[in-house]
DNA sequence: TCTTGTTTAAGCCACT
DNA sequence: AGTGGCTTAAACAAGA
């Protein structure tokens, strides 16, 4: 299964990050240190309560800038101290005197000035002062996307109306107080086209108007310290149910949250640099949008699924929910299998890394799209036998997998999920996650 | 009527 | 140059 790594793996990314990370000799004796702020959610509990973190230096351009907000004294929910490092959305924007955004390869940590909440920055001792919150004639340097991430996180719940998002943003950045409404149109847009924010239907019973928003778990990850973490990656023309981001009600079920989660992070795992490419019929066919899987409706060509030229991603959804689908299908198990250990096998040679950094960011990059950081890589390596488990109860329907002359025989295999195995898979992946991580918490 | 939500299109910019 | 992300603008539908 791609999913897990082998401990030899995890042993020899360890001797590389030492050869890169010397300074993390020091935590040697138990589990490594490593930062996993790319990939972790950590921020999301953290991103409210934390003062910046001026101790750590970045020692390489692949380490994440860390958390720059803090409590904004006047008012009750939390503000932008300082405009995050990385928010590549908002780099380069025109309306901000001073760009005070960077990229990872830049580095020019702002830090926030613990008593004015002004906006410093550091870059080239170039102290520059913003108060978002009352310049009305500057523009934040931010997306959208980080705003309604903002909005989102501060008003510490886990879902929040358009409404609400349009008051945070307007109670703490005076620009869009004063500005013309359309940015409220904007945001709309952003809420419904960024398939990182996820519509949660307002229940029947509850009053008020318009759905509830909120950050899709799968991408979670896209949010780093509050900021949005855009993703560059080739385009292979997967489509991808839309409707699959949408609760048919906040009571749905754990479990096939916690599946679709499990297999957005395998398929980009499985996948890496793969985009779920969302494909959307015209307008006026919104049904027409809701398509079934094509293991349901069509008989999967080995050429298509060679060239990619099919709905691998649904299928995943679909194999890894359990629903709809077995894999008397469509061998995509082997499909999965085989490129799952060139995953490994690329990020161990580093066969397409142009150096050792990159090639210690992939792996965190990966680790992270399995949903987990490396300390959670190596506990889910002790879970790997509760996982076998799971293995062994499909193993009737592996055996009965019809043996092609392109199978390769490899250790990992894709296992298929249910959704109550996703929720008991998730129990062991996610073993130490806090509330907010947890997606139960979505509910 | 207003708000909310969806969709399309165009322009700009950054990256490859 | 091509591609993709973000912003802005606009049209439209549905619901409160």
């Amino acid at each position: 299964m791609p999913v897990l790594m082998s401990p030899d793996i995890a042993n020899k990314l360890k001797e590389k990050w030492m050869l890169l990370h010397p300074e993390d000799q020091d935590n040697v004796s138990g589990a490594v240190n490593f930062d996993d702020s790319l990939t972790s959610l950590h921020w999301l509990q953290n991103f409210s309560i934390l003062n910046a973190n001026l101790e750590r230096t970045p020692s390489s351009g692949c380490h994440p800038q860390h958390l720059f907000y803090h409590k904004h004294p006047s008012g009750g929910s939390d503000s932008p101290s300082s405009p995050p490092a990385g928010d590549t959305a908002a780099a380069g924007m025109p309306q901000t005197p001073g760009n005070l955004t960077t990229s990872c390869s830049s580095l020019a940590l702002p830090y926030p000035h613990q008593q004015t909440g002004h906006y410093i920055t550091a870059q080239a001792n170039q102290a520059e002062e913003i108060d978002y919150k009352t310049n009305r004639h500057v523009k934040p340097p931010y997306s959208y996307a980080t705003l309604i991430c903002m909005a989102m996180q501060a008003s510490n719940k886990t879902k929040i109306t358009l409404s609400a998002i349009y008051g945070w943003i307007t109670e703490n950045f005076c620009y869009y107080r004063y500005a013309e409404p359309s940015w409220q149109n904007s945001i709309r847009h952003n809420l419904s086209l960024n398939k990182c924010f996820m519509k949660v239907p307002r229940q029947k019973d509850e009053p008020g108007k318009g759905g509830f928003w909120q950050i899709d778990p799968q991408y979670a990850d896209m949010f780093v310290n509050g900021v949005f973490k855009r993703r560059r990656m080739p385009t292979m023309n997967f489509s991808h149910q839309r409707q699959s981001k949408v609760f048919s009600s906040p009571n749905s079920s754990y479990g096939s949250q916690c599946s679709q989660q499990i297999s957005s992070n395998l398929f980009q795992a499985t996948f890496p640099g793969v985009k779920r490419k969302q494909v959307f019929p015209k307008r006026g066919s919104k049904l027409a949008r809701v398509t079934k899987s094509p293991l349901l409706t069509t008989h999967i060509k080995t050429s298509d699924v060679l060239r990619g030229d099919f709905d691998l991603a649904s299928v995943f959804d679909d194999v890894l929910s359990g629903t709809d689908s077995t894999f008397e299908d469509l061998d995509i198990n082997t499909a999965l299998s085989s490129l799952g250990c060139e995953m490994e096998s690329q990020i161990l040679h580093g066969s397409s890394f142009k150096n050792e950094d990159e090639q210690a960011c992939a792996y965190l990059e990966a680790s992270g799209m399995m949903g987990c950081s490396m300390e959670e890589l190596q506990q889910q390596q002790q879970h790997q036998q509760v996982v076998q488990v799971h293995a062994q109860y499909y193993e009737g329907m592996f055996t009965e997998q019809p043996q092609h002359p392109w199978e390769i025989k490899e250790e990992v295999q894709a296992i298929p999920l249910s959704m109550d195995h996703g929720y008991a898979f998730s129990e062991g992946f996610f073993p130490e996650m806090q509330l907010w991580e947890r997606p139960e918490s979505y509910l």
